[in-house]
DNA sequence: GGTAGACCTGGACGC
DNA sequence: GCGTCCAGGTCTACC
């Protein structure tokens, strides 16, 4: 029997919006502590409230594929919540979804590149037909915490993609705060930051990462003035991409890769993220020939006329090759999807045609 | 500035 | 079932 739910008031979402498509449009949706439902198109989460731990589920009744954007989601808890839980409740989505995402700067995306916008000829030579792609597609899927996706990032280095769902489902098993109804909330800074290393490799599963992912911890339980990590330096727009790539490249387990992984989540998309897949996307999709080292510039010289949208485009290319080989990503299973992405399985892949 | 090797986990493969 | 190989980005030592 399912807990006893209280629905909100409705949450107002932008006109392009479609939960489906923009939930499900990056890895760490797939990711614990989230669990999208394919059947039921919405998706749960234990969100870290400052009163404690609640789940939330979130779905858009109304929405419907290729069709009506923009519905309401609508949010149910597993408890009653105050007004000022609801309104961090709204925050967390608000990042999560990136429904503050300005249109108009989505719409100039489009503009630079209009396979992306409505009715593209390439969303239907991917064979999108039956997603729910709909008018548009832009924002990208995050956490509801910068530290969170610090973390998430520092566990999909170095790693194949089963291990960095295992990683987040241990860490959330074993160090997030659990639910009444059993859920786990993703671990909190503050938490991290006590766990013994040891500790962390033996129940998380980390490998190497565990001294990282406790010093990084540690920075961001320490204030700026004593050169913690201060995140609405890096969330506020007006601080100049430079100086937050060269901040976190400082940081533990923050490489070149990250770094800019770290920067298009936080909306930051000049920057690419080059790293192995890159390498296949180049061979397998775009065509490219030449060393790791030669790929990586003309990788980097293919998209700049993308300017300051240059990851969008990348992304929805390999977001776009992926959807195309398992079917549209809404209906993708955490579980089942997740060895159809290690390396082995995807250099088998034949070349695809972009045209 | 560039490069080689270590780091750790889990999937793939051979026996 | 077991052992071995390999993929994956960051860090450090070294040239």
């Amino acid at each position: 029997m399912p807990p006893r739910t209280f629905i909100s008031s409705r949450f107002a979402t932008p006109a392009d919006y479609i939960l489906a498509r923009d939930y499900c449009s990056y890895g760490y949706f797939l990711l614990a502590p989230n669990d999208w439902d394919p059947s039921t198109a919405a998706f749960r989460r234990v969100l870290s409230l400052a009163s404690g731990a609640v789940t939330v589920r979130v779905s858009q009744p109304g929405a419907n594929a290729n069709i009506e954007t923009g519905a309401p989601l609508e949010i149910y808890a597993e408890k009653k919540l105050n007004r000022d839980e609801w309104t961090q409740v709204h925050a967390s989505l608000v990042r999560m979804l990136r429904l503050d995402e300005d249109a108009a700067v989505i719409g100039s995306f489009h503009k630079l590149d209009p396979r992306w916008a409505v009715k593209s000829r390439s969303s239907r030579s991917f064979n999108l037909k039956r997603s729910k792609s709909g008018p548009g597609r832009g924002r990208l899927m995050r956490s509801p915490t910068f530290f969170e996706d610090v973390i998430k990032t520092v566990t999909s280095c170095n790693v194949t993609w089963p291990s960095t769902v295992n990683m987040n489902r241990r860490l959330c098993e074993a160090l997030g705060e659990r639910t009444p109804t059993g859920g786990y909330a993703f671990p909190t800074a503050e938490k991290l930051a006590r766990v013994n290393p040891a500790t962390l490799r033996a129940r998380c599963g980390v490998g190497y990462r565990d001294q990282r992912i406790v010093d990084l911890a540690k920075l961001f339980r320490t204030p700026a003035s004593r050169g913690g990590i201060d995140p609405a330096w890096y969330e506020n727009p007006a601080t100049p991409d430079d100086e937050i790539y060269n901040a976190l490249v400082e940081l533990p387990g923050i490489g070149p890769y990250a770094a800019a992984n770290i920067m298009q989540l936080l909306g930051r998309y000049a920057r690419l993220p080059l790293d192995t897949e890159s390498i296949r996307h180049a061979k397998n999709v775009l065509g490219m020939t030449g060393s790791d080292r030669d790929l990586m510039k003309r990788l980097q010289a293919h998209y700049a006329p993308f300017g300051p949208h240059a990851f969008r485009s990348y992304w929805f290319e390999l977001w776009t090759f992926y959807e195309s080989r398992q079917g549209p990503a809404w209906t993708w299973e955490r579980e089942t999807t997740a060895k159809a992405f290690t390396a082995a399985a995807l250099k088998k892949v034949p070349m695809v045609d972009l045209s």
